[in-house]
DNA sequence: TCAGTGATTAGG
DNA sequence: CTAATCACTGAG
């Protein structure tokens, strides 16, 4: 039950991963940043035809790394000075990815990459192989919340709706 | 509640 | 080239 997660488990939709990943660690091993963060809440970004999802507006500079397969990472900078980490998720060409919005000691995205010293220099790293980062399984099976995802009013519905942020309850 | 901050994107 | 937008945060 423990060690590196595979890229198998990042081939799933992003909705399943993102549901899975709550309660696994998140490994840093990047020079002076080295630590083990629990991860306690996700949303899932689900490809092409969720108009929350980056890669809704079409194939651009930006969003490429989504369209990798599972496992590598999709890092973006937003509102002038935030980080966002996200996992890419599904198949080649399958433009998916579940955000990282909390671990049990950063929580809110931008605070998470800021604490584990995550930047620009980590798009398109791939979890399956990296020696900076990297996922483990710990056996736990938390106990979820889901709710909708935040920031998106842009979207529309039903998109604002969906379900796909997940958060270990008792965890914020 | 609201301003800061700069990359990204669409449009002329 | 310009201008709008933004998967956020911290201060008030």
């Amino acid at each position: 039950m423990k060690g590196r997660v595979d890229r198998n488990f990042f081939l799933a939709d992003a909705v399943t991963v993102a549901r899975q990943l709550p309660g696994m660690d998140l490994v840093i091993n990047a020079g002076e940043k080295y630590g083990r963060f629990m991860i306690t809440e996700t949303e899932a970004y689900l490809g092409s035809s969720d108009r929350a999802c980056h890669a809704s507006r079409g194939r651009t500079s930006r969003t490429e790394p989504m369209y990798l397969d599972g496992g590598h990472l999709y890092i973006y900078f937003v509102y002038g000075m935030h980080w966002m980490l996200n996992i890419v998720t599904g198949a080649a060409e399958d433009p998916q990815a579940v955000l990282i919005r909390g671990v049990r000691q950063y929580t809110g995205p931008g605070r998470v990459t800021k604490g584990l010293g995550i930047d620009g220099t980590f798009n398109r790293e791939d979890l399956a192989s990296s020696g900076r980062i990297w996922v483990e399984k710990t056996g736990l099976r938390p106990d979820l919340t889901a709710g909708p995802r935040v920031g998106i009013n842009y979207a529309g519905e039903p998109w604002i709706s969906k379900p796909w942020r997940f958060i270990i309850r008792n965890e914020t």
